[in-house]
This record gives structure tokens, sequence and C-alpha cells, in this order.
DNA sequence: CGCGATTTTGACGGTCCTCAACTTTTGTGG
DNA sequence: CCACAAAAGTTGAGGACCGTCAAAATCGCG
């Protein structure tokens, strides 16, 4: 979903700098684009991280940014008692511990062999290059996080573990998707309990939908996470009901309803 | 859904819209802010809404921002079997319809009688004033969503529920806290039913979940959605583990974690 | 090869959904 | 103001889905 990738998080729509809630000062934010690349090279390390390390902790003070160079990280939430929420997966090109309030509000834990660039607070609040960066990344995932509402809330084990299939193998991750052989092939980004922790699921149900999708033959498995979907379209079945905002039905054809339009009532999900 | 007929499109001044990300101009921003309070007063209007009205719809061009004067409004999205999920509720201050992409995300639906004023995206997006209040209603939702990401996740119909009504409690809707008598009492914003859609439940779920509270004497409700909350901590005892960023345990004691800490494994969830 | 981490599989049960009928509240028109 | 209809909420019975517990199997890595 929200599958424009866009290659340069700049050109995003606009939102913009003004991330934080910090008083709007644009000549000031004139004179630190000028600085952005000097002051980028100044204040900044890089630093690396086994899986399963934390880079930060829920509720600890954000002190740092991070830029993801090279790995994969979680971004989690724990609840007391040890129940945990997946929150979202970043890449390569993501920006990491926002400043959304004094505190960090998730943790970051690396999920392979990270390369992060660590970038001190007053440098980003300094730069508007970095904001804006920031205001972007905000936005792809607040986008993300709609959707997941929605799959958390209102949809079963078997659409939420088929369309997070369907998702990852088109965002690009798959290795060959030839066009004569529709088969897309990758590997997962996080394991079954992640997964489980993910999707909102246990990790039981998660090895007991995959083994499904593996008796219908939609996907293969090999190796501890290597996936290949054998019949993408079959998938999609299970994916069920993915409304994709661009491929949604009527695009464009109606107008921003200036004239007040009841709404039917609420017709029960048919599972 | 979709289907809801519109009388007469023709009152409503049809504003072609610059719907393209443009790059950040600080140049041209400090102009538009020289400029916005003339602006906002030029291409704006007030318009108002019944109950159940549509004030736009998923997945059309997002040719307005509102931002709400008086009343309530949610934010839904729909799958197309009829599952509805309902992904925030706004009321007065906020803004609607930020155009993250190029079409509205979500449907936007008054619940209550509604003022708006609309703001040509034209306007919007010539001014930083009015697109720097709409990061920071992205953030605070963006904010509210991660909750609502570990409840729907990871929380029991009965947390959900008891944490819901803690919530509306203390977000300042209550009329009376007094402090020798803290019994919290406010209008609910929803109805059963849309309590269900936010929460990921079924309405006769959320109508046992309030009887339950009911008959432990937690709750009591008059008229349609008249809620009083009668003991708050026997409240927190079913809302259970809700950790509230600002009430969170270790605040700055610990350090950004520049060391790498390995992480313990999930311990199963104890309901 | 052996050990720990991860996954698989089974049995069982609880939570919550489904279906359905009924009750209460709200709104409307005579 | 009452009657009626529509909307909203309540309650019960039953069962599906998925979580829980437990144990075996498999993978990966030294």
């Amino acid at each position: 979903m929200t599958t424009s990738l866009r290659s340069n998080p700049t050109d995003l729509p606009p939102i913009p700098s003004a991330c934080l809630p910090r008083p709007l000062d644009a000549v000031a934010a004139i004179r630190d684009v000028a600085n952005d690349r000097f002051s980028m090279r100044s204040a900044v390390g890089i630093r690396r991280y086994e899986p399963r390390q934390m880079i930060f902790e829920q509720s600890q003070p954000c002190r740092h940014i991070f830029e993801i160079i090279e790995g994969t990280v979680k971004l989690t939430i724990a609840l007391p008692d040890g129940r945990r929420q997946i929150l979202a997966v970043l890449g390569p090109g993501d920006l990491l511990g926002l400043p959304l309030g004094q505190q960090h509000n998730t943790s970051a834990i690396a999920i392979s062999d990270v390369r992060v660039k660590q970038i001190a607070r007053s440098v980003f609040d300094a730069s508007l290059l970095l904001q804006s960066r920031a205001a972007a990344q905000l936005q792809k995932l607040f986008l993300k996080m709609q959707d997941m509402i929605v799959s958390l809330g209102r949809r079963s084990a078997t659409e939420r573990i088929a369309s997070y299939i369907l998702e990852t193998a088109k965002s690009g991750n798959s290795d060959a998707a030839t066009p004569n052989q529709p088969t897309w092939s990758f590997t997962l980004a996080l394991s079954q309990t992640d997964l489980a922790d993910h999707l909102g699921l246990t990790l039981e149900t998660v090895s007991r939908e995959l083994t499904k999708l593996k008796n219908h033959k939609i996907i293969r498995m090999s190796g501890r996470n290597h996936l290949e979907v054998l019949d993408p379209s079959g998938l999609s079945e299970f994916a069920d009901n993915v409304s994709h905002p661009q491929t949604a039905p009527n695009c464009g054809t109606t107008n921003e309803a200036p004239e007040p339009v009841f709404v039917g009532r609420r017709r029960r999900a048919a599972r």
C-alpha cells in the first residue's frame, strides 16, 4: 500500500520542516540550509549494532537521531507484562529516533547487522534539511500505520499474513520478479516471532498460517527465512480485500463532497 | 459506501489545486508567511454538517483542508466488505484532510453537528503557518496511532474499553473532576457502534464490556451516552498496563545506550 | 556433532464473533 | 402529547478463531 516508492525522500508533499514544535524562523532556516552540509559532517558518527542489540529504548530522552546506512531495525513498544508490538520495520535511508516528544516513544532494536549514522539532537534541530527528511519519513510511517490499524483491528490472521507477504514482495525487496515468471522471491526481514509481534498474533499462529500457505502451494520456504511466492493471485485471494489507495475504484471521479452526504449503516463483516 | 448521490455540486467554487509535491522554498515561504493573514481570509469558507454526513471520502482527491470549529468528526477507513475502522476522532481546533498523498486516505464523517472552516488546497500549500499546524497535528495523531496499534494488536477487549474510558475521562473532556470527589463525568463522543469500530471489536462486545463495568460499579451510564466513572482506580485495573510516556518509570535515568545492550526474549503475555 | 534458538505440531480452551430476538431510546408526524 | 417507526443498545446461545501450554523437530552456528 502507498506503494509509490519515491527514491528521494525530499520530494514528498509539503508538510514542512515544522516537524518540531519550535518557533518558526525562516531566516534562520535559510542560514541553516547553507550550513547543512558542514554541520552534518561535524557532529556525526557511525555506529554498528548486531542483531538483537538495542539502539535506543522506549522512554529514554532522545538525544540523537539515527540514519540507517545498512541493515534493518524494528521499532517496538512493550507492555509491562511482556507483550510486545512491532510498530515498524525500517531499512537503509530511514531515520530513527525522531523527536516527537521529549522521550523516545518506542525502542529501536537491530534485526540484522546494522550500521547507522548517529546525529546529535542539536545538529538535527538546526538542520532544515534533516527536518524535512524527518517530516517525509513521518508521513510515510503515518500512512503505513494507518493500514496497520485497519489490519490489526479488522482483519483475520490469514489476511494479515497474506497481505504482509504480498506487500513485502511487492515493495521491491523481491529479488527477481521477471514478467513472464511471476514468482517473487525474497528474504523475510522478520523472524516468525517478530512477524507475530508485528501482526498482533502469536508465533504459533504465524507458523500455522505459513504452513497453510505452503500446503496450498501458494508459497515455498527454504533456509531460515527465504520465501518464494508461487501463486501471487492465490495469495491475494487470501489477503482478500486490501484497498490500495492508488488502485482504489473511483479515483477522482467524484467531487470533494461539498454537498452533505449521508452515510449508510455499517454492514457487518463477512468472513 | 461510495453510492451516495449528490444533488448539486455547483455551489462550491471548484479550486484547481496544485496537488503536486513542491520543493521546499524558504524564500517563498517567508513571503507566504507575510501573506498568511490575508490569504486565509480570502479563500476560506464555513461549512456545516449534521451527524452522519460525510465531509470527504476515502480516495477522493484532496482539494481542501478543513479546520474543525465546532463538533466532532471521525476518520474512518472501510474495507470492501463493509468492515470499518475508525482511525481517529477529532474535535475543535483539529485539522482535517491533510494532504499526505494525492488523495484522502480516510473518510471524514461528522459525528455531532459540525462547523468547519474550509481552506482551499492552494491556500494551504502557500501557507507556512497552516503547514506548521498541520505538522503539529500530524505528530499528535502519530503518537495516538502508535498507542492504538499496541491496543489493537496486544490488548484484550476489556483492556481496550477500560483504557479508552480512562483516557477520554482524563483528556479533559470530563465535566467536573473535583479533587475531593474523584468521579469523572463526561459525554462519550462515540456511539457504541462507533466505539466498536474504533477499538476493533463488535458492538455486542462493547455493550457486554460496558455492562460488565456497570455491574462492577466501576461506571454508571445515563442518557444515551453520558458516562460517569465511579471507581477510577478500579477502572485502571481493568485497563491494566497502560504505559503513558509521561508516567513511564525510568524517565531519563538511563543513557542513550551508545553501549550495545542485548534485549531479552519476549515473555509471553499473561492475561 | 552438539547445543541453543527457532519453528512445527497437537490438544485444548477462552475470548470474542455471529446470529437472532428483544428492549430501550430517539425522532417524527398527526 | 401520543403513536409509531427507526435507530441504538441489550442479552442469549453457540461456535470459530486464535491464544495457551507442551513437546517434538528443525535449523544454524561454533
